[in-house]
DNA sequence: AAAATGATCAACCGCCCTTAG
DNA sequence: TCTAAGGGCGGTTGATCATTT
């Protein structure tokens, strides 16, 4: 709303953070803990807005983070979350301990895309060159990871996403239609001739499930086959995750795939009775829908599926606890013919 | 040797959501 | 219920160094 940035205040520093600094910010978060990031500027002196301690610490004084070159298994699961969840740089940072999200933003731009390109990173302090950065901390840092200048970022991007073509993810913007720059849709892969739009809102969902650490999967959810089950909203909507263990077998397997068949889920995971229930999308993210959905935790599944016995009661606080992988595949495995433009331009099943 | 270009990375910007008062 | 501050996130920028011309 025209709110002004908290950093905008005269008389704070900005740039580099000197080691005078950092040391001031880490003393007083040794003391008081993370959090009150505005306090630090009243109580410490150090000039920097809260956000920006925030930020240092976050991205690199936190003891946990990870140094260094990101190994061939770190790169190859960047690679495949990206697939999944596109420029969701935190929810793949959540799946990579010690990496940051600008961590990974910088890698994906500067060393996957380039090798995607045939242009495969240049480690500079492996080549011998030191690298004397802007000041002392970041020459401790040692870290090894870039952006692509902004310049040309875009205009790569668009480049790269067409050539890559056979193995990488195919989240290009040339089809997304945003309203803000958490609403959406993302495209998913080129299948064929088509593009096909995936909403963020199953995303979300997705997310949430790459997010948890799978240890508190209810068992009363198990089933005779178990596998086959969908993961659905149970007679207890309020608490617990819907899903079920296998799937959680299941979505591992998906997950050490290569994406590159996404059909191939279907071998994983067997086509329910929704398999093709997906009618219509409706994802609503951040505003109030006519059903009253509201808020990026809700989500407005399609009718049909919400007509079955795996749903009850409020369509969105369901869809908010459990995730429908078949209701994704049809996303997936749908083609432009069975995509039309409803009133508002948006592409629906 | 110097200038131009490219690569890298930390930090900033602006938007959005959540929360406290 | 409203408003402002805090916090989170993705996109972008600018400083710096390496490499190429």
């Amino acid at each position: 709303m025209g709110r002004k940035t908290v950093c905008s205040k005269d008389g704070l520093n900005k740039g580099a953070w000197t080691p005078v600094e950092d040391k001031m910010l880490l003393d007083y978060l040794k003391i008081h803990g993370e959090g009150k990031w505005s306090n630090i500027v009243r109580e410490t002196g150090v000039k920097r807005c809260g956000k920006s301690c925030r930020l240092r610490w976050m991205s690199y004084l936190r003891p946990d983070i990870k140094r260094g070159n990101f190994s061939d298994d770190e790169e190859d699961l960047i690679i495949r979350m990206h697939k999944l969840l596109g420029n969701r740089w935190s929810l793949i940072a959540g799946r990579l301990p010690g990496r940051t999200d600008n961590d990974i933003k910088n890698y994906w731009h500067t060393s996957i895309a380039k090798k995607a390109r045939g242009k495969p990173k240049v480690d500079r302090k492996q080549s011998g060159a030191a690298s004397n950065l802007k000041n002392q901390s970041t020459i401790e840092s040692h870290c090894t990871t870039g952006v692509v200048p902004a310049a040309t970022a875009s205009q790569e991007n668009s480049d790269q996403d067409h050539q890559l073509s056979v193995a990488m993810p195919q989240f290009t913007t040339s089809n997304l239609q945003y309203e803000s720059s958490s609403k959406g849709l993302a495209s998913g892969r080129e299948d064929n001739s088509s593009d096909i739009m995936m909403y963020y809102d199953y995303m979300d969902d997705f997310s949430k499930i790459l997010d948890s650490d799978f240890t508190d999967m209810p068992k009363s959810y198990e089933t005779e086959s178990p596998s086959k089950g969908l993961a659905s909203g149970g007679e207890d909507s309020s608490s617990n995750s819907m899903m079920y263990y296998d799937y959680m077998e299941d979505f591992s397997k998906i997950l050490d795939s290569d994406f590159t068949e996404f059909s191939g889920i279907h071998d994983i995971i067997s086509t329910g009775p929704h398999s093709n229930n997906t009618d219509a999308v409706n994802g609503d993210h951040h505003d109030v829908s006519s059903n009253g959905c509201k808020s990026r935790e809700t989500t407005e599944f399609p009718e049909k599926l919400l007509e079955s016995d795996h749903w009850s009661g409020n369509k969105c606080g369901l869809a908010d606890q459990g995730f429908d992988f078949m209701s994704l595949l049809s996303f997936l495995d749908s083609t432009d013919d069975e995509w039309t433009a409803d009133a508002s331009g948006t592409k629906v099943l």
